[in-house]
DNA sequence: GATTAGCACTCCGCGTATGAGAGTGCTAAA
DNA sequence: TTTAGCACTCTCATACGCGGAGTGCTAATC
């Protein structure tokens, strides 16, 4: 059952060149190429066992043999080789630590564009979520007669806004005032708090106004939920370059990813709470990620918490794609300290 | 050099054939099905003038004819009819217009994902313009020491926000300060103005804070300024789905509108301001489009000016399309009613 | 003179055949 | 246990032939 070391050595050699070449190897290439030391019959026996064993495929009788999601699994387990980057691989995560930031969500942006860019593969973040986090600020913009933005800012750094329906008769003062009084007294309160008691504890004070409190309420929370625009992915065209999307209907499938995000966001979600995951192939749950893998990083700042991810074809040097992931997490660390609150 | 009657009833048959079929239309299949009255030779030598003159196209010797782009020209300019929609279109229509209305950008993807739903097409929305527009609100939310939120609200009732650098003294007390200061002297002004103004004007009043100053109205003219964020596309993923872009690199070529929305930007920027555009091919000057056809419409809405519009091959029923925008348009006035400030 | 029927011609698409190439599995020898 | 050799299998590219669809031209017809 186990596999001795000549074994895990051909296989890893396969492994390798399948991942450079995207083609099928043969076991005279294998001889040829690498410091086995053994022939090819040898070679051809050992990967009979092998495909025995689950761990390699053959796509018909005269093809060479392509690695399994199994033997991916086993890859990345154990025989993993982390990867230095090239100089110009270097250059552009300097160049990214030193843009200019202007609000998160283009931080956001970049960090995608980056990530894909290092990787030629296509990239996701994560913004930082905002459920367990404080309020920071909360303002009324009067718009048309009986409607007014709502705005709310978290000590994410980001402002959360929306429009809402206000009585006839609340003018600028009153709105000013409302905002006022929340501001000041919720102000480093988790929204979960505020949720709970700002109906309740204003409601008395503001008896006229109970009704609208709730609105507001609901609009806040609707506006600073956890959601779809929280995900950015960015070069997915990218993938259609590799064989493995050749294939419209594949392409089509995962391209569906980018129009709607909740499934992104679902798999990032968990992704988050951990140093790094990989997930290969049907390890992934989604349809549209079938024969895709995706490797990802969380990261957590202050109270933030978050991940960026890369997905591809489950042929990916997964060693640099990790330590790309691990500087890239690093740079963002970087970029993001200024739009964390100070810790009290 | 003019077309008799004859002639552009061929030529309108045979687009619409084309339109319908994707597939070159032959002299016989022509004379079966329309009411032409002629025989299939008659047919065949009016269609050797037609391609002598232009409008149509020969893919190889024994293929049919396909309209080229001056055909469809000539057809949206002269023959085209409008159509009406389905009973499930209308309801889908209504549906859209029933919609709850939550932010801007929410409005805008609903109408991008409505209008491809409608068409099957790609579908690009444009946010209404914020250069000309007036300021409503200015506030300004200390983040960490040295850095706060910037967010500006304006009468397109949206909100921009930025991180900016703050001098380290500053305290919360004094943003406020300011950013009261601020909305009090410049709420209705335009943006224009509050650039030329604001740094001279209130620098004298806050003699100490005049970098500070400076470098708030630079994050406020950024964060304000028209850009990509400003265009929403739904749909492009549809176009995959027929068959001028099975051809993988006509398709990857399309897809880079997706990432980088600036071609996107500056296409519909100037359709906005026509009731209705139609380029056709390679009328449309960016390379991702050669092949496409653009079909917009401008709206106006109190101060706003935006366009919606649809993308898709030139083989295209340009008047169901434009039926449809007209209807969105109308729709999408609509639900922005409550974005509106109230004209003083 | 315009229209139409007829026909030769062209080109594509498809199915079949064929051969080269690559890789395997098995057997027998080292 | 390893390796050399060989027959076998399967794919891919190329070639060939053939039917179908459509055209252009010519001659007959209205």
């Amino acid at each position: 059952m186990e596999l001795d070391g000549r074994k895990l050595r051909i296989l890893h050699a396969i492994i390798d060149e399948y991942i450079l070449s995207a083609a099928p190897v043969g076991s005279k290439t294998l001889s040829g190429m690498s410091d086995l030391g053994v022939s090819s019959a040898t070679i051809r026996n050992e990967m009979a066992w092998l495909e025995e064993l689950g761990y390699l495929l053959s796509p018909h009788t005269s093809a060479g043999r392509v690695p399994s999601e199994k033997a991916y699994r086993l890859y990345v387990d154990s025989m993993l080789g982390r990867s230095r980057l090239t100089a110009a691989e270097l250059a552009l995560l300097k160049n990214y630590c030193k843009m200019r930031v202007h609000g998160i969500e283009d931080v956001m942006k970049e960090t995608a564009r980056a990530l894909s860019e290092l990787t030629q593969y296509a990239a996701v973040v994560l913004l930082p979520e905002t459920a367990g986090n404080r309020l920071r600020h909360v303002q009324l913009v009067p718009l048309a007669t009986g409607s007014a933005l709502l705005i709310t800012v978290t000590d994410a750094g980001t402002a959360h806004s929306a429009v809402i329906r206000i009585p006839e008769d609340m003018d600028t003062e009153e709105l000013e005032g409302i905002s006022r009084l929340i501001t000041r007294r919720y102000a480093d309160c988790t929204l979960h708090t505020v949720a709970e008691r700002m109906v309740v504890e204003l409601g008395e004070t503001l008896k006229k106004r109970r009704g609208f409190l709730t609105s507001l309420l609901r609009a806040m929370e609707r506006s600073t939920a956890p959601g779809a625009h929280l995900v950015e992915m960015s070069g997915a065209t990218k993938l259609l370059q590799y064989p493995e999307y050749r294939d419209a209907a594949r392409a089509k499938n995962f391209l569906a990813l980018t129009e709607d995000k909740r499934e992104l966001y679902a798999l990032l979600k968990r992704a988050g709470e951990m140093e790094f995951t990989i997930r290969i192939g049907a390890e992934n749950d989604a349809d549209a990620l079938s024969g895709c893998s995706v490797v990802t990083a969380g990261y957590r700042l202050g109270g933030l918490q978050g991940a960026i991810g890369v997905i591809g074809p489950t042929r990916m040097p997964y060693g640099k794609v990790l330590t790309v992931l691990e500087y890239m997490r690093a740079g963002l660390g970087e970029v993001l300290t200024h739009f964390i609150t100070e810790e009290k």
